[in-house]
DNA sequence: TTGTATGCGTTATCAC
DNA sequence: GTGATAACGCATACAA
């Protein structure tokens, strides 16, 4: 079964070249005669040979510089986490020679993408992690580094314009529909249901749109929009109107609602003016595992979150980029992160230090 | 920032001696000078000397003999899973020397265990893989092994009389608390909860008393004993009742029953005879992703599947073992996996080949 | 008690 | 076109 795994220099007798030979066959640099090469490429075969990743990175000595292109945490809470979990897997793959530089931009500012993109594309990166959270501006920069061959991997955000080597988030609509199922569940009667986006410019964040499409759908699929109404509903804060003023109105028109569906991290809004107006018992979901959220979570406001596992989106990122760079795996060019269902009982297990 | 990481070559340089003296100081083989053992440890601390994995690795050709005890997986389905997560890592880690030898036992009959761990006990492994399910028949190997120095890393069922290397599986009594959780959130009025043992030897499965407590101090924690009532149930078939008479019965007895937990992954037995009887609208939940509770958690007769992750349990303890013997890191002597909550709508990203 | 030499499997640089 | 050979960082057998 388990032979001692075969070696370039174990086909190399069995072809009686060299080892240089069946090196040059194997990285097809040319220079070999074909007869020498088809006999080689057989031996390979039967033998089943499987470079040793080991000596191959020990070897190349060579450092690969990879550039991730993030927005600022500090603007937005949310981007710590794949910020950490890039961090982690920088830990990890330092070892073989991997180093990553961070380009912060203001995710509320697409000219600052741009000025960040522009420093990127001023060095040199063998290859690059980025949220293109800005769309427009984004397709230019695509285009020139899929040009140079400079592979990118993108997170959160999918942008399939320019062929990235990987893409690396969630699948809106399903969790839209995930959604759906979340609160149907606990709420089977009559019931009205509203979806907030909050503080989101809606109409160019196509994966709101998305996930508002699939928790509606859920409800047309099982053939319940009889007995339960979805309310999409549009929160920004204004100065004529704070958004608890909205909220009000919304409750006091809208009759029987049993439940709310967040689309973003900003869940914690709601989940405070419904502790403020003791209207814990109508049911909350929203997404990510923020501090805010999580004290809701626990103090029973927020029923749910699904987890976007944005640390795992980083982490996932730098990795896949590395597996291309330094170990020549393929990687299936899109990667969904599971949709966890997160509750108060099983929150522990997925704030831990795991990816 | 990022210096080109300190070799042996660079501490022996820095010290004055040769990189042979650095290795004996290094890996304490004693045989060395005081004050040269001081210097070179001070120097070590100073360049934060980090040994490189790959190639301690590639140098230590050695072949890692591991031996993995496990349930027939033709007996009871659900020990495939761990079986695929280990055949997943000794894939992965061949290359780094790392075999795995399965020896099978019948998770029926506790003699059978025995003479599979005799067999175990006649070679000699590097490391040792174990679902432990019969606890009295284990702790005599355990003892044995434990003096021997081989480490053993227990996944499925926890026995921590003898310090294994890991334990990893999930938190047992956690898991009945989110069980409780599912529930009542589906059904926050007056009720009934059945838990159901189906085929099991309760009194020496202490797993299924620990979700059985956690599913009941969910509801005493929250102040729901009044309105909620938890009603255990041990579930067997016999010459006499089968157990959908038994089920019969406990209906008919049993008023206002409005969900069932079934405490393994036989939930697929209550999930048939609900659709018999036309009472999906009855919750439940159980354990694990067999391909008769997908089935039914696809049709709606199971609400929510929480997943044991056994894949990932074969998967990292294969991995726990080889941190130990190959690349000498230290992992958490227990290793609990989350709690994954499984719906129809998030099902398909848990089934995939992720560990 | 210490230093030197060799090899792990792969890659890259030579010379032939 | 091809074949030797050195090097990556570490471990170890052996010489001193």
């Amino acid at each position: 079964m388990s032979k001692p795994t075969a070696r370039i220099k174990d086909i190399a007798e069995k072809a009686n070249v060299s080892t240089g030979t069946v090196d040059r066959v194997l990285h097809d640099r040319g220079r070999v005669a074909d007869d020498v090469r088809q006999r080689v490429l057989k031996i390979a075969r039967e033998l089943d040979y499987k470079p040793n990743l080991l000596a191959r990175a020990l070897v190349s000595n060579k450092t690969y510089l990879i550039a991730a292109l993030m927005p600022d945490p500090t603007v937005a809470i949310y981007w710590q986490a794949p910020l950490d979990g890039i961090s982690k897997a920088e830990e990890e793959l330092g070892q073989y020679g991997l180093h990553v530089t961070q380009f912060i931009f203001d995710p509320y500012d697409a000219e600052s993408f741009s000025r960040a993109a522009d420093k990127v594309a001023a060095s040199t990166f063998d290859g690059l992690l980025i949220a293109p959270i800005f769309y427009r501006q984004s397709l230019a920069y695509f285009n020139k580094w899929k040009r140079q061959g400079i592979p990118f991997v993108l997170i959160n955000t999918h942008i399939p314009d320019y062929e990235p080597l990987m893409y690396i988030g969630q699948d809106s609509y399903q969790s839209g529909l995930l959604a759906g199922k979340l609160l149907h569940y606990g709420c089977r009667g009559k019931a009205t249901f509203v979806v907030a986006h909050i503080e989101e410019d809606v109409q160019n964040s196509s994966h709101l749109i998305h996930k508002e499409q699939g928790f509606k759908d859920y409800f047309s699929q099982h053939n319940l929009p009889e007995t339960h109404r979805v309310l999409p509903v549009d929160l920004q804060g204004t100065a004529r109107y704070t958004i608890a003023q909205q909220l009000d109105k919304l409750f006091e028109e809208a009759a029987n609602v049993k439940g709310v569906f967040v689309t973003t991290s900003r869940v914690n809004v709601i989940a405070e003016y419904l502790q403020q107006k003791r209207m814990e018992h109508i049911s909350l979901v929203g997404y990510d595992l923020l501090g805010r959220n999580v004290h809701y979570l626990e103090t029973g406001v927020i029923d749910f979150l699904i987890n976007q596992n944005p640390k795992g989106q980083g982490y996932w990122g730098i990795h896949g980029l590395a597996d291309h760079l330094i170990f020549r795996k393929k990687n299936s060019p899109i990667k969904y992160l599971p949709l966890d269902i997160i509750t108060k009982e099983n929150l522990q297990y997925y704030t831990g230090a795991d990816s």
